[in-house]
DNA sequence: AATGAATGAGAATTCATTCAT
DNA sequence: GATGAATGAATTCTCATTCAT
């Protein structure tokens, strides 16, 4: 019998999941893996998370947590930049934990996921509000609906996303930047 | 014992199969409702399919086969009503099978359906990047890349599709308008 | 794979349950050990029975039914050859089916059992209150209240099984035809 | 750590078993639960009992300590006081003890129990059979084998009891009056 | 070809018991 | 002696797949 510090367990169980649930997506994880590749048995893992639901709920908290530090801090670069560097993030995050992202898209019906994620929408979408906003102060952008062009981008970043960890794109940053210019100029010809 | 001819038997059972994935999705599916739903015998059913995973694939072929039917027609529009259209013909097939949309971006990653979903996503392409083409052909559109912008575009659509079925926009249309106006104009100021 | 007719595989499982409760009791009887003693898979009892609780349902309901049968015979002989009946017929029925009965008394606490418990209660005394009733008419028995006594002869009785099955009597007939000459007599010196 | 007397430490645990298992029965109670209550750790437990089933038996033993303390006291009252006491003190008993009681009896077959409860039996038929001799002496019982009739009130008892905890009757002690008159005064008619 | 009864591996979860500290 | 984290066997139930008829 192993013994180890309460918070180190709780961690390997952490880590462990975050592995396999990105390798197989919710319903196909299995506790018996988690237990496997944490090294810690089966029966261990109940001692720290209540069941298989509360294991996947703490792992995503804990990744939107990080993910929404990022983002922040781009609150108060220039409104070009700040745009910019949202889409690089959001596509350089899905290059980084592909599996992950993968997962979370996969299971985007999980009913124990959603108030997580509508909190998690609703503080990018005041970000990115914010920083359309500001450009519009500051004269960079067109007087546009800034919520309603906050969730546009927001969501069609996502499905940059979901193109890339399906396999059709390869270079999500090149194509985020021209997604980037394309949301800028638009596609209508100007000078007629 | 029922006698049917090859081609009915298989039909019918697609069709059992397409009314219990598109309500349950994959995994809740389960082969005893197919076959019940469309009287044909659980064993019956492995006549026709090999195995669960390969009736999931022979139904999503089918489906990618109708919409592209329908898309195709829009080929000869104008490209604003083109593009406007494809749009709207996105989300109105993903109101209209949110499970069944649902239940594909969840199985993204199954092996069976990569060339599958390969060459359905290049028929799209070519369609999106021929009505941009004849866009910029007509003088409507600015002088962009049409092959990536198509990619965008198309990807983009498919993340505000994801944000309907994930439950985050009630009225897909009214986002998929705003979506229209946003790449057509940019965000750009002009004026300046 | 073994192929049987349904019915008979139906029945083949509620004898091995049979065996199986009346040795365990309720909650250590697996359906694992059900299977293996009926020779038909795990799985095969789950198309039978929805749930170990239905099969324990199904077992018990027919006990019963079975054993009323009995009991109901005794309805039109006369009131004291009926009572003695009745007395020789539960320890009878105690001692021939000692595990099962045995069982419905580890049992007598689980909630699934209670309307179907209720309802032969109820049975039981109907008849034994009618039996009284009828000694009363025939000024055989002392003007008692009949529904009342019924109920403390059946406890009784239930009690003189219940020392049987747990081993503080080996003749349950003797110390029947005592607890029938103690109800009958009383304890009380009459002469004085 | 705490630090304790070994007694003090095994009277705590038998306290909490009291509780947990007059609470939830035998196989609901687990030794966690009993741990947490008596303030001494899971492995503690196991180094004052054996395992689960020793602390139940040792939980029963005191408990039929406690109860036989109690009839013994009946033996100098007069017989008809003291058959009526000691069904009144049964039943009272069960009535404040449900659970614990229930436990009792679907736990029968427990083989750790069995000569604990032969040796407990024969106490209570020893002071019955004394309450009826005293009483045949005294000329107020019938001249009845006390022995025998004993053990059929005993057991009687114990179904009526049995009737309570399984919810059949909800005032036993009005049952338990019925009792004592339907034994005392029999069914017969007398003056025939 | 067609049937559907039967299979059995595998899932989540529980808990008596052990044992390193 | 005392602790409580860790163990893992055992439980009920599901369902894709098989195969005797």
């Amino acid at each position: 019998m192993k013994r180890r510090i309460s918070e180190k367990s709780k961690k390997d169980i952490l880590d462990a999941a975050r592995e396999v649930f990105s390798e197989k997506g919710y319903s196909k994880t299995t506790i018996r893996e988690v237990a496997k590749l944490s090294e810690i048995s089966v029966g261990g893992i109940y001692l720290y998370y209540k069941n298989k639901e509360e294991l996947y709920t703490e792992l995503t908290s804990e990744q939107m947590k990080t993910f929404l530090m990022y983002t922040e801090a781009l609150r108060n670069k220039q409104p070009l930049t700040a745009l910019k560097s949202l889409i690089e993030g959001y596509l350089d995050y899905a290059i980084k934990w592909t599996k992950l992202v993968s997962m979370h898209i996969k299971e985007h019906d999980l009913k124990l996921k959603k108030p997580l994620k509508k909190e998690f929408l609703a503080a990018q979408r005041r970000l990115l509000s914010d920083i359309l906003t500001n450009g519009i102060k500051k004269g960079v952008f067109r007087n546009i609906n800034c919520n309603e062009t906050a969730d546009v981008i927001l969501f069609s970043l996502r499905g940059m996303i979901l193109a890339y960890i399906s396999g059709d794109i390869k270079t999500p940053r090149k194509q985020g930047d021209f997604f980037y210019k394309l949301i800028l100029n638009g596609l209508k010809r100007m000078d007629k």
